[in-house]
This record gives structure tokens, sequence and C-alpha cells, in this order.
DNA sequence: GAGCTCTTACCGACCGGTTGGTAGGTCACA
DNA sequence: TGTGACCTACCAACCGGTCGGTAAGAGCTC
């Protein structure tokens, strides 16, 4: 009786189920060790699989990282930009923007987030292009909600496109830095930061 | 006649002038393909010779990680920590920092810079926390100075960390995004972030 | 200035191990 | 009788690092 017969089968669960599974896994160890210095086989044996069993489901290690950034993506998307877009009032769609990233970054739930944030310029040619149209649609998002709030005189005239860029350092920086057991916890941090920011921007 | 008696010899130059010659190249690649894709061969044909000579200058790849690492904080240090520690006013001092630093990460001089902000979990034991005490000092000179400048009325109460830290956030994620040919001019970027930075902090 | 030694600056060849990736097979289940 | 899931065995290329060797010069002695 070898491996193959001991080892449970996954029977009738769906294929992306165990896909999902897959990429989680991996996501753990390429966050903790970068993506260049984890080996295909490591990942293979932390799902339980020999390294040939693993390209079962991949296509290769580039494809991998892709789907692992498209997934966070996925969810940044979900957790962040869909619980702000609907607020009316620009400062305050920013202010709740500002909150929900710093929190994402904070609370290591998603592993994937923070290979996105390190591995910046690791994907290139077509999959890197995928994920920047991706992240560029953010900076949109937040330049053209700080022009609105220019517009409506809710905040003083600054440059939109350096707000934003200083919106993404001051909350996307956290991940370098912050430590769960740390003397701050996550909703001071995020709290600060909304403070700093924005008595920044208001209007005197 | 072979390659070794075809090379020049570099004579009376100090060794130390060739070692540092081998940082520098060295820097350039690991900066462009980060420090786990760079193979020590590759390092050496940059710089002219082969793996085996490479390692005639270095001791391990680590170490000339390290060894990087330490330059490029002497260059911060020097061109950033020196200038401004002699200013008197605290707010001044932090918004001379600012410039200073801003400047040094958009200005591709120092590719040394960059691997220390990207590589920042790379090295690990000894020598990564030489490395980390170097950076933890900038973070303590960075908060006592917002200290100072509560203490003194210069600027509203803050906390000190998450200040500091918004700071080093608005200022290092630069090396992200910052391309030299794009729209904004480094001197914008840095004028932009001192307005919105220090805008909130001050007294109302 | 010939002869000798010591040092520096390298090189070619090689080490054991690992890399991403694959060909071809086996097994359980429908 | 498939078909998907997964394996063993293997590949060429490359990894960081080391070995013994050597050409060239520096410094000293006689």
């Amino acid at each position: 009786m070898n491996a193959a017969t001991k080892r449970r089968r996954d029977d009738t669960g769906t294929a992306s189920l165990r896909t999902q599974a897959i990429l989680e896994t991996a996501a753990k160890l390429i966050c903790a060790k970068g993506y260049a210095a984890t080996g295909m086989q490591e990942i293979a044996e932390a799902c339980g699989l020999t390294k040939a069993g693993l390209y079962h489901y991949i296509e290769s290690k580039e494809n991998l990282l892709l789907a692992i950034m498209s997934y966070g993506m996925d969810l940044f998307e979900e957790q962040v930009l869909l619980q702000v877009v609907g607020i009316e009032d620009p400062v305050e769609r920013l202010k709740a923007c500002m909150a929900k990233n710093v929190t994402l970054v904070t609370r290591g739930w998603s592993k994937e987030i923070t290979i996105i944030l390190h591995e910046h310029a690791t994907l290139t040619g077509a999959a890197g292009k995928q994920i920047n149209a991706r992240k560029k649609r953010y900076v949109r998002f937040l330049e053209s909600s700080v022009q609105e709030a220019i517009d409506r005189g809710l905040v003083r005239k600054v440059d939109p496109t350096v707000a934003a860029y200083a919106f993404l350092g001051t909350v996307l920086w956290v991940y370098k830095w912050f430590l769960p057991e740390g003397k701050l916890s996550d909703e001071q941090v995020a709290d600060g930061m909304i403070d700093l920011f924005f008595k920044g921007l208001e209007v005197r």
C-alpha cells in the first residue's frame, strides 16, 4: 500500500475547492520566504502532494503567482473597494477606505495581499500588466475621489496624484513594520493615520 | 594567451576600490532582479570575473547583501540624517528630512537604498539585526523629533509612533511607483508630500 | 641585477544539491 | 471504458561555494 492509496481522495469535492486550498498554502509559503526563494517542491509538500501532483492543478510557477495575486485583488476589491464606493461624501468615502485598507493589511488573514505588495515587480509581461491594471484602477479611484472632494470644496486644493500616493504609502507601508502583538493595535494605527492624513486636507 | 593574461591587473589600485565597484555592480543587478533571483555567476560576469574570482573579494552571498545594505545605510545617514540633525526647529528638521529622503529615493543614484527598502526581511540572524538596528535609530529619530515639536507646542498632539510610520510610508513607498520620466518631478512630489503631511500636524 | 620568496588576483574544473518542469504510468471511481 | 487524480522517475540547467593551481608583481638579499 503506497502513499497514493493511503491518502484519501477528495471524491465529490469540486476541483476548484482543491485549487483554492493550494493557492492558500502556496501563498503562506511565498509570503514568508519570497517568490523566488520558494521552491515548487516545497509548495507541493506543504499541499500533501508531489511536485508532479501539484502540476496537475497549476500550469507553471509564474501562473501560480498570478493566480494568487488575482485572488488577492479579488479579496481587496471585495473587502475594501466594494465597501466604500457607495459612500456619497468623497471625504467619508476616503476615510472609510483608509480604515478598511489598514485593517486588511494588519490582520494577517490574507497573505495574498502582502504578496501583491511585496512582489510588485516580480510578474512581467502579460501577467504583470494584468495585475498592474487592477492596481492602477485603485489609484485612479483615489485620485478622482480626492478631486471630487476638492471640487465640492470639502478639502483644500492639493495635487490628487500626490495625495493618492501619500495615502497609499501611509496605508500600505504598514505591511513592512506592523506586528499584531506590538504596542499599537490596528485600530489605533488606522485611527491615527486617518486623523493625520485628513487633518492635512481640511479647508481652513 | 588566455583571459587572465589579457585582462589588465589593477596594479596599485587599492583593493577596497575594486570591492566598491563590485558592490555597486552587484547592487544594480540585485536591485533589478531581486536578491534571490540573482545568481552569483551573473554578478561575477557583470564584474568581468569568474565566480571563483568574485569569491576572492567576498565571503558569501549573504555577506555581499549585508555589505550592500551597510553601504546604503552609510549613504542614507550621510545624505539625509547628517544634513538635518543640526536643525534646531524640530518641524523644520522634519521637513528638511522629508525632502532629502524623497529625493534620495527618487534619484536612482543609489540602488542600495532600493535594496534596503525592498529586501527588508531577506537578511536574518546577526546580519539582519545589524541593519534593523540602524533602521530603528531612524524611526526613533523621527519619533523624538515629533515629540519635541509637540512639547514645544509647534504641532498638535498626535501619536509620535504613528506619525513616524506615516512619514516613512509616505516617503519610502515612493520607490514602488515613481518614474523619473513621469508627469511628476521629484521636487513636486517632495513639496506636495511636505505640504500634505505637515498641514496635518499644524496647531489650529 | 640576478635570484629568491611572499602576496595578490585571479581561473578552470568541480562539488553536492536544487531548480522548474515533464513523460508515462497506476489507481479509484463513474 | 473512460477520465480525473496523482505517482515514480527523470531531465537539463543552475545553485552557492570550493579546490588546486598560476601568472604577475613586490620586496628583499647577495
